[in-house]
DNA sequence: TATCTTCTGTCAAATTCATGTCATCCCTGT
DNA sequence: ACAGGGATGACATGAATTTGACAGAAGATA
């Protein structure tokens, strides 16, 4: 994932079964220097929905699969939930339109739309999220480089292996979110439902050993889980 | 500018010279629970665009100023310049929304457009802009946050076991609506039938001490259970 | 109003249950 | 085979829940 605004940097991926449309918009796109990828079903769209892509269009109406329930899989993959989504739809039903922007898309288009709109509205949604984001999640005195795969505390590396990274990623970006450990298990080790919960608790353990002081920030939450908080004590009254 | 999504945390400035328009959006923005500040003029809009204002609707055709200077000077202000914008404009020319869009805005609505479309864009704007959705119950001051299994008084956390949590949030979520100490059993304690009614008070009696001075909203109803209410005192119907 | 009956509030002790922890085993890649 | 990370089961610990007894309140009866 690219960290400026240099469109040459940059990945879009590009869904619609319909190929005029995807070659018209791909060819405005490429115009401004984008690199484009393209998929004409959702199956396809999955596979290329790599964490490398910057932003996706994705029309509603597929064979296979459509775009609301493509976009659901994304959110729920660690790797491609924060992926910013433009819809593109026929319908211009309100309800859809709703629905899209509770789903977490960043735009919604309504065909037909002029791929001059569409590259407009790529670009901004490119500039308020791929860009100005760093790839970094800052927390007080913790800092996770979430493309080296590690984090640091103040200033120093902690040498995190990978579960227990993708497990502080997670908690950190859904802050003061409560997750119970079948969640966990679900969203960082995708493959596992013959994994046991303890097995949580185990790196839960050795991510608080690592992260020293500010361990204090990963609370357990009894009978549900885990959540992160950035403000300690916010669990007792006074 | 509120960090959480929480809609009472959070101010929405209107602008917009038709009154009708300003008045239906922010009673359906209100009905969310935001706060909504509404302004008539580019003038007033200017003045009313403070840091505090976590997100701003603003109609391009406007007296004194259109949207697209005040987009402008808001983005030139320090303390402005990162507030989200939504456009609103009765023009759908090509031009107009791409223009919008350049300006830094976050979403450009055509008009003839729903209040609850509106509505839908406000959060999915805010919630990209790094304010995470999470599910509140509000009741006067008290604040459940369902996602993060807790609750709060006047902002001050009241650290709640998780059965008390869970009880409060189902009253809560039912006002009014009395509960045999059975069905609650049955709600809260899934599997047990094998549990006394008194447990059940016991909690509520918890639950009372921890609530304090609201503990007045959770009554006891006489020879059948328990049931939540907004107001005190409240034997009379309406 | 006086009395009886039933239901609820409360408390502390007993018990259950979730989590923290550790030692060990397993798997994967070198 | 070895090293390193991951998974697991057994325990200890302590928090949360449950319970039973009893006092007190609310209704019912007359």
């Amino acid at each position: 994932m690219a960290s400026t605004f240099d469109p040459s940097q940059l990945h879009i991926l590009l869904v619609d079964d319909e190929e005029d449309v995807v070659e018209v918009v791909s060819h405005f796109l490429s115009q401004e220097g984008f690199n484009v990828h393209k998929a004409y079903t959702g199956r396809e769209a999955l596979e290329k929905a790599t964490p490398d892509v910057d932003l996706i269009v994705l029309d509603i109406m597929l064979p296979e699969m459509d775009g609301y329930e493509i976009c659901k899989r994304l959110r729920s993959r660690v790797e491609t939930e924060t992926i910013p989504i433009i819809f593109l739809s026929a319908k211009d039903e309100e309800d859809d339109q709703i629905q899209g922007l509770m789903l977490g898309a960043d735009a919604y288009l309504t065909k037909p739309v002029s791929p001059q709109v569409i590259v407009a509205h790529v670009k901004a949604v490119l500039r308020r999220s791929g860009i100005e984001e760093s790839r970094t999640l800052q927390v007080n005195n913790l800092t996770i480089y979430e493309d080296e795969y590690r984090a640091s505390l103040d200033g120093k590396d902690l040498g995190l292996t990978l579960t227990e990274f993708e497990l502080v990623r997670y908690l950190v970006r859904h802050p003061r979110k409560a997750f119970t450990r079948q969640q966990l298990l679900e969203t960082i080790w995708k493959d596992a439902m013959m994994v046991t919960e303890r097995t949580v608790d185990a790196h839960v353990k050795n991510l608080r050993e690592k992260l020293g002081s500010f361990a204090q920030h990963i609370q357990t939450v009894r009978g549900v889980g885990y959540r992160f908080v950035q403000e300690k004590g916010a669990d007792s009254e006074e």
